[in-house]
DNA sequence: GCCGTTTTCGGCCCGACTGTTTTCAGTCG
């Protein structure tokens, strides 16, 4: 068990005191210990063995004993306990935007409904529409909810799967007749959410040996295994697939397995058209299979290239590829800035000074530090009054010299309106101004579009920020209509951000190569609220990468005072 | 349940929207 699982269960105890119409502060005291741990950065173990458990901020006497029990034994006995007394479902109907504990305890009360199922019945059936408060709006909304959970079901964020990945090749890595093991399937394609793992293990031995071998050190509650791959659930219901190989396949097996589907299939049909036959086995050419100890060889053998993963969608690689015209993708490396950062000022938990010593220590030059404006209430936005205080702790820390350099920035709201939150003259203090949209999703296209364009004529505005409001398997994007938006953007000089928060990850890499052709820059903005989520970028670089964007596309690979000219330009 | 101070217990994030009802509870960001 590491931080991630552990606050999964304290927020899952959480929801199950709720639902219990627990004492509200009690509820929340756990869901603070799970931020605090699903925050923490380093190896819990290791804090525990040194001590520095009860230093969390967060963590009292009873959620710590619960933490340590946890490490000890991997369960916890009140989880167990709360288990036993609420059923199940009315967790899963939590996740339903518009239902919050109230509801769900007013349905299970009055009407015995406690799975999806059952709810999903008394939604259609007018049940759920005749309790009190309630109307056929609800009803609707609760089904398409049902509906979005299923389509969910399964899927995870991408930094859960990385987590998720991480653990088991520790594990695979232990064995002795394992030799290596690699990422494959979405997760090495850098999709945003995960379905299934797929690993690809170099071993000596038969893969019967090793599904033997996973079924005794209890790795996961069910093992299946076939003449190619073994087929694991972990707790939680996470699959994955194993794909065993021997060194001198794993370049095929690797390939194969990293899919995706459509790639596999323009392969297949390059290797036809080349007299070769594209087999479960491998490449063969009259009935000898080829040589294919490593991606690089395989697509030698085809004509091409090594094709970065993350371009493997079947959307133009292959042909670009052939004409020698892949992009050179721009790596994390090449960030010269780390952009979107809360700090303490607002929602975020670290200090102006510890960022920026983080920053320098991750190779970045400079910090775009953009706290809330005051419009979005509940992340205790940075009141106007509060800036001269944040500016003065920027230059002091500046003048240290030791971390980073720190630039003004600051996340305005777009408010309803479309104007930009603070007054003018107020932005005008700031070095760069990334302007989003965090309320009232539930405009039309039209009007949200109209909203975003005016929000756009604002001479402060640097970038926009995370542009169509997305949460990953819990809301949709809202209905931007992007080639306006993108046109707007390329003709005044805005970015365009590729949020890196795993629940966002927005701009979606699909629509990011018309972005740049429109002629727009983008940002790859981390929209992080501590150091300890500063690796986030990644997952945004990853994002710009299946866009097909080289380095000169991001804002932030140039140097700090190019990057402030770019913004100076507009005003 | 945790925190911070008041050192032993009181306070803990809040404003606005939604769908309902016809004045407001519940949810959300």
């Amino acid at each position: 068990m590491d931080h991630h699982d552990i606050a999964r269960v304290l927020g899952e105890i959480a929801a199950l005191l709720e639902l219990q119409g627990e004492n509200p502060f009690r509820v929340r005291a756990y869901r603070t210990a799970a931020r605090t741990l699903s925050a923490y950065g380093g190896d819990l173990r290791e804090a525990r063995a040194a001590g520095a458990l009860p230093e969390l901020r967060g963590l009292g006497p009873a959620t710590l004993e619960m933490v340590e029990e946890l490490l000890d034994t991997g369960t916890c006995r009140m989880l167990e306990d709360l288990r036993d007394q609420v059923p199940p479902g009315l967790v899963d109907m939590l996740r339903i935007a518009g239902l919050g504990v109230a509801k769900v305890r007013q349905i299970h009360n009055s009407l015995q409904v406690d799975s999806l199922g059952e709810l999903e019945v008394a939604a259609r059936d007018g049940r759920l529409a005749s309790l009190p408060r309630f109307g056929w709006k609800t009803a609707e909304k609760i089904l398409k909810g049902i509906q979005f959970l299923r389509q969910a079901d399964g899927a995870l964020l991408v930094h859960h799967a990385r987590a998720a990945a991480a653990e088991l090749v520790g594990v695979l890595e232990a064995l002795p007749e394992v030799v290596a093991v690699h990422r494959a399937g979405s997760l090495r394609r850098g999709t945003e959410l995960v379905r299934d793992l797929d690993l690809v293990v170099v071993a000596r031995d038969a893969p019967a040996s090793l599904a033997e071998r996973l079924r005794e050190g209890r790795v996961a509650e069910f093992t299946q295994a076939s003449e190619t791959a073994i087929t694991l659930r972990l707790t939680g219901g996470t699959v994955v697939d194993l794909f065993p190989c021997t060194p001198d396949r794993l370049g095929f097996v690797l390939l194969r397995a990293t899919g995706s589907e459509p790639h596999l299939q323009q392969l297949a049909a390059r290797a036809a058209a080349r007299g070769l036959r594209w087999t479960a086995e491998g490449l063969v050419r009259s009935d000898r299979p080829l040589a294919a100890p490593t991606e690089d060889a395989v697509y030698a053998a085809l004509g091409l290239p090594w094709i970065p993963p993350e371009l493997r969608e079947g959307r133009g690689e292959v042909d670009a590829a052939a004409a020698g015209r892949l992009p050179c993708l721009v790596e994390r490396r090449d960030l010269r800035g780390f952009l979107h950062c809360h700090s303490a000022y607002s929602d975020g938990a670290d200090t102006i000074a510890v960022w920026a010593d983080a920053a320098r220590a991750e190779g970045y030059d400079y910090l775009g530090l953009t706290d809330h404006s005051p419009a979005t209430a509940f992340t205790g936005g940075l009141a106007a009054e509060a800036i001269p205080r944040q500016h003065a702790e920027i230059d002091a820390a500046n003048a240290r010299g030791s971390g980073a350099r720190v630039l003004k920035g600051v996340e305005a709201d777009i408010l309803e309106d479309g104007t930009l939150d603070y007054a003018p003259a107020v932005r005008r203090q700031f070095e760069f101004v990334i302007a989003s949209v965090h309320t009232r999703f539930g405009m039309d296209a039209e009007q949200l579009t109209a909203r975003v364009l005016r929000a756009m004529d604002d001479p402060s505005m640097t970038v926009l920020g995370h542009p169509t409001g997305r949460l990953l398997l819990s809301r949709d994007p809202f209905p931007l209509d992007l080639d306006r938006v993108f046109a707007c953007a390329a003709d005044r000089g805005i970015a365009i951000e590729i949020n890196a928060d795993p629940q966002r990850l927005d701009l979606d890499w699909r629509v990011l190569r018309q972005a740049v052709t429109a002629g727009v820059t983008i940002a790859i903005g981390a929209d992080a609220h501590g150091v300890a989520n500063m690796d986030h970028v990644d997952l945004g670089v990853a994002i710009a990468r299946k866009g097909w964007l080289t380095a000169d596309h991001i804002l932030n690979t140039r140097s700090a005072d190019e990057f402030l000219a770019f913004a100076r330009r507009r005003r």
